[in-house]
DNA sequence: AAAGTGAACAACCGCGTCTCT
DNA sequence: CAGAGACGCGGTTGTTCACTT
């Protein structure tokens, strides 16, 4: 049985998108807020698909969107970020305020895979291109993977999720300056409520494997750590425990003064995003400084947060 | 000035996943 | 629990524009 259409083709407009086209989306989720795709375009009187419509206001019309030029920083932390995430724009987007998905795939494809080609290095798995790499492919798609089945399984979070507890240090260099990013060392994914301990451990294999994952994402990206370990789940702490912790993990790092948060370190100073004065992060040997990478405020990586906001 | 070419990016399409009934 | 509808994502295509010949 094939899928039925998402709209009725015969009767909806395509291709570019006109003013008033724009401008009725526009005044239509401002006044109705966004969502209900399917329903909005004969709500707001326009013959176009719901998914043309939220393609849209995601990629051109929504107010807190950058556009112009991708900065230098920027670039390096899409690099980065793909080289742990591969081809998950969605969430690289979500590390890049005001910038979309489409955004940064299409910038990907037109300036970045070049400037890496140029670089002698392989966009798809960033090693160098003249090394041969049946192995490291391999590690590649394994690490991928892995990503993806984190973020589905945390798509099915709830309250009895098992948690994994994620230490992510990370050092993003740029051109101008080094920043030095670190995550609390219990920082914490929310994990699938049906998958226990026991079973997270048959599921995401034994612990040589999981050696691998890290190699895999260390030897690529040499300056980004990632440990992965249990924890009890973060609903089965008190509320005034987790407040102790944070207060401790906050202490801890109360010498980290040069840090910046992810804001800042995009060359975005005094922005409404600057969250400088929120800064959690620490390491565990205390000698890096370190800004939210990723977001992850509070030492929580909520992995649901690495999508779009 | 016109034709050809490539880069950039907006938009479309198909599919996987989630949610609701 | 199954099926259908809705949403979101990633790959691909189409169009426009700038540059070169």
């Amino acid at each position: 049985m094939g899928r039925s259409p998402c709209c009725e083709k015969a009767h909806t407009n395509k291709g570019a998108w006109t003013k008033e086209e724009d401008d009725r989306l526009i005044s239509y989720i401002r006044a109705h807020g966004e969502g209900c795709w399917r329903s909005l375009p004969k709500a707001a009187g326009l013959l176009r698909c719901g998914k043309s419509c939220r393609l849209r206001w995601i990629n051109y019309l929504r107010p807190d969107l950058k556009r112009g030029n991708f900065t230098e920083e920027e670039d390096e932390l899409i690099i980065k970020l793909h080289s742990l995430l591969g081809n998950k724009w969605s969430l690289i987007a979500g590390r890049l305020p005001g910038r979309t998905d489409n955004e940064i795939k299409n910038y990907w494809n037109t300036h970045i895979r070049r400037k890496l080609l140029n670089r002698g290095i392989d966009p798809a798995t960033h090693r160098p291109l003249n090394e041969v790499s049946h192995s490291h492919s391999q590690s590649q798609s394994q690490s991928h993977s892995q990503v993806l089945h984190l973020q589905n399984q945390n798509q099915n979070k709830n309250q009895e999720g098992v948690t994994i507890a994620v230490a992510a240090a990370a050092s993003v260099s740029t051109t101008t300056s080094t920043v030095i990013a670190a995550t609390t060392p219990t920082s914490i994914i929310s994990f699938a409520p049906s998958i226990k301990q026991e079973q997270y451990h048959n599921h995401y294999h034994n612990h040589h494997q999981e050696m691998m994952i890290k190699g895999s994402v260390l030897e690529r990206c040499p300056d980004l750590n990632l440990e992965l370990t249990i924890s009890p789940p973060r609903q089965q702490e008190s509320e005034e425990q987790f407040k102790n912790r944070d207060r401790n993990n906050n202490n801890s790092n109360s010498n980290n003064n040069n840090s910046l948060c992810f804001v800042c370190s995009l060359g975005l100073q005094n922005s409404k995003d600057c969250s400088c004065d929120e800064i959690v992060g620490n390491s565990s040997d205390g000698k890096a400084p370190a800004y939210d990478f990723l977001g992850l405020k509070a030492g929580v990586w909520d992995y649901k947060g690495l999508e779009m906001k």
